[in-house]
DNA sequence: AATGAATGAGTCTTCATTCAT
DNA sequence: AATGAATGAAGACTCATTCAT
């Protein structure tokens, strides 16, 4: 995980003017926490493993991160922004096929690149929110009703078939984080998995392929 | 959860005349236990929560099931059941599109009926399939194999498009599987959810249309 | 301390039925608590001793007690009841010179009695009654202001001078309880102290001796 | 607090010559220092707290002070200092009736001053004086001897009723520091503390005249 | 068949102290 | 003179599991 998170640190000294050598510890724990959490979810997370996965003691990582849910809510904070960067780029004045082939790409990509945060965010959803329900309510639903909207635009100018936007959305949302979050699933059934840039491909192709036709008016 | 199970016990007391009240605790535990290990995974679940949940005092639950990964492994042998009967109906015989769409449907139902153990077998594949590994490489691939070489029959004949069968079936799972797993975040967007007959229906429609037309033979 | 107390056991299972042995368990782990509390202060007392002083594991004390704030506040609770309890005897119908005799002398075998239980309560006090607040200000103040009045009125009878109540009051705590709470202080200065007969019975005449003194009417 | 106080630093850098920074640090030390220890004993207080205070790191206290325990040794020597001044001042040739009353007022005084050191006096003793166990054995019980032999004096001239010296000096203690040891509880129950002149003026007035009236010899 | 009692191995967290700069 | 970084020992609390009844 590479994008920074600016959230407290749980010792007072947070000053604004992070160290180098903050920053990168700071950076190694977050990276270590998402695999971790993402693996066992928050409840079954250990601080130690995290410790030892950030190639520090125990007591160092406390130094930065106050507690187990200080380091939690970092790595959501960061999560977030990942996660929900592509959603933002539709674009209503582009062509939906094209858009939509983009966006379903982009989100495979994600998968590939970030799995673990995939695992983290569906652990998170899966308890029910109790970390980012407020996110969900808030800020992700404005985004999905500004980008529903797109799409209800698109079908009343036939350039799609009308499809309730929602469980499109979903759908894509659905299909492309499966290869992340059931990648052992998937590797046991073919032997391959999304991280390999043959298997990314044809995945690519089948699900862009399958949603575009399902989605495109016949006349167009 | 009501399909009862019949792996052992941990004590030496299931002689295989099991009294009704028996019968009855071993299923109530099992219930409580499937919502426990659904919503915290295996870690992070509690055994005084499954007890509780299911009206007994831990000691007692101890005295059915001698150990938290028993009642873990019991508890998955059951989902295995549920969870894959649908695949098994898929009918080379029958019409590809009808027997998608009903393969689709069914999916969503038991997401309705079963969110529960979507959620649980999802958080069981994300940390690994530590428990069902062998399962997924020796039946669950097995019965997949098959499946995918009913499609690749439909496509040879023409009946469908051409669409490699392993991304179809994982785009199908995902979807519907979606509405159980991310309840929290759909309720959040939309304000309703699966279990709720409407939003079911214009999921159970949309969906199918999507695929099935994304499926179909243009000329079909 | 003897004095049951039926707080909560911080186990769910407390259903107003002890057992035998769950009584002598609470009674010991309260009685230890009363020790290392009234030496160590909240902050400053260790579980693991309470635990060793009441001839138990660690574990086994929290089974009953679930939080070292519970064992504080049951142990608290206990205290009240002893503490508070002189002062109820305190009889307006009562003569003077023997009410107020009367009240030194049991104050003072108290502080002999549970000199664990006055420091615990000074500790309690001078860390600011975080615990016992609302005590102070609710049941304590009534309690006071009751017997002040008792005071006032013998003061304007005459049988009494008149000298402001709640110093007198004051007074009588302070002295009272200084031999238990700086047994310390008085054993290296005296050699003594107030668990000793000869030297309680000194005491008590001495005290009672210059309070009645002071606040007898000069006619009287 | 105020007073400096000499003791080794516990760093070898103390080299007689101090700064007046470091003077000031020391100082800043000390006094935040007393507020922590008072309140929470030795054990319960917090070496980052006390920094706090001080407006200063916690690693920087530490380059003044190397230990906790150095610190607290530091706070009892300033504290035993003030504390025992006042008696000193008793003195055999005035009038016991004036004598007693200025050492009455003295001792109220310095509980309106400094409550804090009240405190920590208190609950040094009550924890068995761990730390001050040898002067309170030496020079404290040298000074009180000496005092006692000067109220035996007043006593034998017939000055004063022929009351247990001990006692009497331990009614005057209790009294006075009770008013800073447990000004919550006089608080709760007055609305008011001994910080305020008009309270303080009716303390110090009725335990006078308590005291004075019940040592008085009744023809004096 | 059921439960209260007890335990030991973790697991998070606090805190005095040391180290390097 | 001062501070951020790091640590290990201790402390509170959790939890699956065992024991006795």
């Amino acid at each position: 995980m590479s994008a920074p998170s600016e959230s407290e640190t749980g010792n007072g000294r947070s000053n604004g003017s992070a160290t180098k050598i903050q920053e990168k510890n700071r950076a190694r724990i977050l990276e270590a926490a998402f695999s971790e959490f993402a693996q066992f979810g928050y409840r079954g997370a250990r601080i130690e493993q995290i410790a030892a996965a950030a190639g520090m003691s125990k007591s160092n990582l406390l130094y930065y991160f106050g507690s187990k849910k200080d380091i939690y809510k970092a790595v959501l904070a960061d999560l977030l922004d990942i996660w929900l960067a592509p959603l933002r780029t539709l674009d209503p004045q582009g062509d939906p096929r094209e858009e939509l082939s983009a966006y379903i790409n982009q989100k495979i990509e994600l998968s590939a690149r970030y799995p673990e945060a995939s695992k983290l965010f569906a652990n998170e959803v899966m308890q029910g929110a109790p970390m980012i329900g407020d996110v969900l309510e808030g800020s992700l639903k404005a985004l999905v009703d500004e980008k529903t909207q797109v799409i209800r635009t698109w079908a009343a100018k036939g350039r799609i078939r009308p499809v309730d936007p929602h469980h499109l959305i979903f759908m894509i949302w659905a299909t492309t984080q499966h290869y992340a979050d059931f990648a052992t699933q998937i590797r046991a059934l073919t032997g391959t998995g999304i991280e390999e840039a043959d298997f990314r491909k044809s995945a690519e192709e089948t699900v862009a392929s399958i949603i575009l036709e399902g989605v495109m008016a016949k006349g167009g």
